[in-house]
Parts: C-alpha cells; structure tokens; sequence
DNA sequence: ATATTGGCTATTGGATCCAATTTGTATCGT
DNA sequence: ACGATACAAATTGGATCCAATAGCCAATAT
C-alpha cells in the first residue's frame, strides 16, 4: 500500500528546546519581552514545565542570532539595539530584501503568487499587532523564498528578528498600516509582471520608509 | 594608587561552551571535519575534558548558523551544501561585502589601515592553509569593522564560515594565492585612497572571481 | 562618615544519571 | 531463502544534582 503524506506529516516532532527558542524569540520579536529583560532560566524552565537544560539551549540559540546578550554568572538580558545598530540593520535589509527579490522574481510560480496574496490579504485584514507581524513576514519572505533561496532568507530572518520589534511601535500609530498595504500591493503587481527591477526598487523604498518612518530624517 | 589595565584583562574568561563551539567551527571552516561527518557528542566531550552539556550547547549553535544539521536522535552532522547554495553564499557576500567596505571606507584611521596591512602581509608569507584562511578573514574583516559594523561583519562572518571551506581547495592550487595577494594590496590602496566606490567594485570582483575559480564559468 | 572586607544569597555553569528513540541484528515462521 | 518481528546496542533528549561566581549587605577599621 502507497502512502500519501501531508507536508505537516513531514514535520518532525519538536524538541522542548525547539518549542522555547520559539516562545522565546517571538515574545522578543513581538516586544512582549522589552529591552534589558532578563531571561531567568528556573522561571522559563517553570513557565515550560521542563527542566533548565533545553532553556538553556534555546537562550544559547537566541544569543547566537543577536536577540539577547549574556554575561557569564549574571544571566541573559533581551539585546539593547543603539540607534546606529538600528540604522544598520535598515541598511542591510534594504540591501539584502532588495537583492532577494530580484533573484525570486524569475521564479514565482502561481502558486507562490497566490500565498503572497493571501498573506497580503491577512495583513491587510489584522488588527493585531502580533497578526500585523507575523503576516508581514509571511508576506515577504514567501515572495523571497520563489527560488528557494534558503541562505538569503535565513539572513533575512535573523535581520527581520532584529528590526520587527520596532515595527510594532511603528504600525499603532498613523496611517502605516494602510500605507503598507498599498506597498504590497503595488510589488505583488511588479512580481506579477515580472518585473524583477522594479520589485527590487519597491522592495528597497519600503524598507526605506520604514527606516525612515522609525527614525525619522 | 591609580591602576593601569591592559585591554586583554578585560576579556572574559570563556566558558566551556564558547572553547567547543569556537573548536568545531574552526574544525568544519578548515574543512578538518568533512561534509557530512558525524559530532558525536559522547567523543567531543572526551577530547575536550567536559561533559556533554557544553557540548550540545555548542552543538546547537552550530545548528543555528547552518555549520550542522541535527537529525532527532540521529546526531548532528557536518552540513552537506549543494551547488546552488553555495553560489548564494557567493552572491551573498559579493553583495554584503561590497557594500560593508563602501561604507567602512570614510570610517578607515591609520590605526584600521596599520592593521589591515599587517594582516596582508601575514596572508602573503602564510604557507599553511588554516594560517591563509585566518590571515584573510582578517584582512577583510578588519577593513569591514572601520567603522564599527557590527551587523554588517556578523552577516558576513556567518557567511565566510559557510565558504571558507572551500577556499582551503581553492589556494591550494594554482596561483590563487598571489592572485589574492595582489588583488588585497590593490584594494588596501584604493582604502588609503579613501576611493570608497573604488573599493567598493574591487571587492565585488574579488569575491566574483573566488566564485569564479570554485565553480567556473 | 567612608572605604574595605568577609560572608550570604541568588543564579548560572557543569556533571551525572535516567528515559526515549533509532537502528542494526538475530530469530522465527512460512 | 525471505520477510516480519522481537530484541539489543548505541546515541541523543531531558531531569536532577552539585560547584562556582557575581553582587549585595552588614560589620569593621580608619
């Protein structure tokens, strides 16, 4: 007998520390954990119901990809992002975001059009600043991954990690929302299209408004 | 009485974790542990004195800056990369590396030049493999820190610890080396010369031709 | 009053021990 | 001989336990 299987079927089960470094990154990411928090590992272990051993891991994971910062005997601490660090990280995105989409553009199939449209879609709809988040990454990075381009989007990722945080600040006030909205729009047109030069020019000025945005200037 | 500490005082003793994470990494960048090789946890803890909980937490950061692929209850294994990832670890750092000098360029004192030149000329004389690889990440990464890139330089370290395996090959034979030589000492002038996009096309068409010369064409 | 010093406590770093799972292998029935 | 199944060995995942250390606070000497 020929088995079919689900791609969720695929996914092999998660580790306790896969399951902490998740929680833990996203109530980073999402601010639910602010800057210079300290991360207690009996208190997490508790939270969890596991013991210290994968919580350690998992912040060792964290403090690898720059979301917290440990010192030896003291503990970890949420990272504290000084304005340059933030401009930085703008820059390199708009970069790296822009580049990404140039190469994809070429092979978005239908199918990918479709998930960036929907994920589109869900941004547009939430009203959550986690949704807002979680369905903008979707959003991009499913448009960055048409080629499979695992290294540009791990890259993105652990940028995107980084910068996300501030976007939510960003998107509660003022029309960004709505101003996103018609951003997305208009590079799903290009992607379309194909049009690799200008997804890759709408790529960078959102990035670059978003900066803006957040820093002013 | 006024004290007077060396810089070097300050550095953090380190821990067991960072001695067999900082071990591995350089063990698979040199290409000491081939692709696809086996960690067996049980044995590094052996060879470094320690039990195994350091170890798998050096292991799993290794794990999330793509040096090894853990398979549950299986181990963890030297990460196998396929052609294609490894042009868009290339194409990466001709991106990334480009731009990092562009704008390390106007930050670039005497101090940075000193030590730039320096690292050049330990590249020039080095004769073995591991001491070429150290010498011209240095080089270059010295240059990229002018003006204090943290991010620029940890993007492009995780990516020069997804190549520099090949590079061992690669200088290995032919005049690779001299060809290197000569291209750093080409870029060190347009550096002095505070020739920010001179350095900036320099360095894209150095990463290009290491690219080049790995996988033709 | 202030600087110094000697414990005390909270917390992390590391070791040892046990459980879960994968895989190879031998056995058994046909 | 061949496939299925049960068992054994190797290895990782996780829990519990002990050691080391940074920071705090009181006690003390000047």
């Amino acid at each position: 007998m020929a088995l079919k299987f689900e791609s969720s079927d695929l996914s092999k089960t998660k580790s306790a520390t896969d399951i902490v470094f998740d929680a833990l990154r996203r109530a980073i990411v999402l601010g639910d954990l602010e800057q210079g928090a300290a991360l207690r590992q009996e208190e997490i272990a508790g939270a969890f119901n596991v013991s210290r051993i994968p919580v350690r891991e998992a912040i060792s994971r964290l403090e690898q990809i720059g979301l917290v910062e440990t010192r030896r005997h003291r503990g970890a601490f949420v990272t504290d992002l000084s304005v340059s660090e933030i401009e930085e990280i703008f820059r390199l995105r708009a970069l790296v975001e822009s580049d990404a989409i140039r190469h994809a553009v070429p092979h978005m199939t239908s199918a990918v059009l479709a998930a960036a449209e929907a994920a589109h879609q869900a941004f547009a709809r939430a009203t959550a600043p986690a949704d807002w988040i979680g369905e903008n990454r979707r959003f991009h990075c499913t448009l960055y991954s048409a080629g499979g381009q695992r290294l540009y989007v791990g890259v993105i990722d652990t940028l995107l990690n980084l910068s996300d945080r501030h976007l939510r600040a960003q998107l509660s006030l003022g029309e960004a929302h709505s101003k996103a909205v018609a951003e997305h729009a208009e590079l799903l047109l290009a992607c379309r299209a194909g049009d690799a030069e200008l997804a890759a020019t709408l790529t960078l000025r959102h990035v670059e408004g978003a900066k803006r945005s957040l820093l002013g200037g």
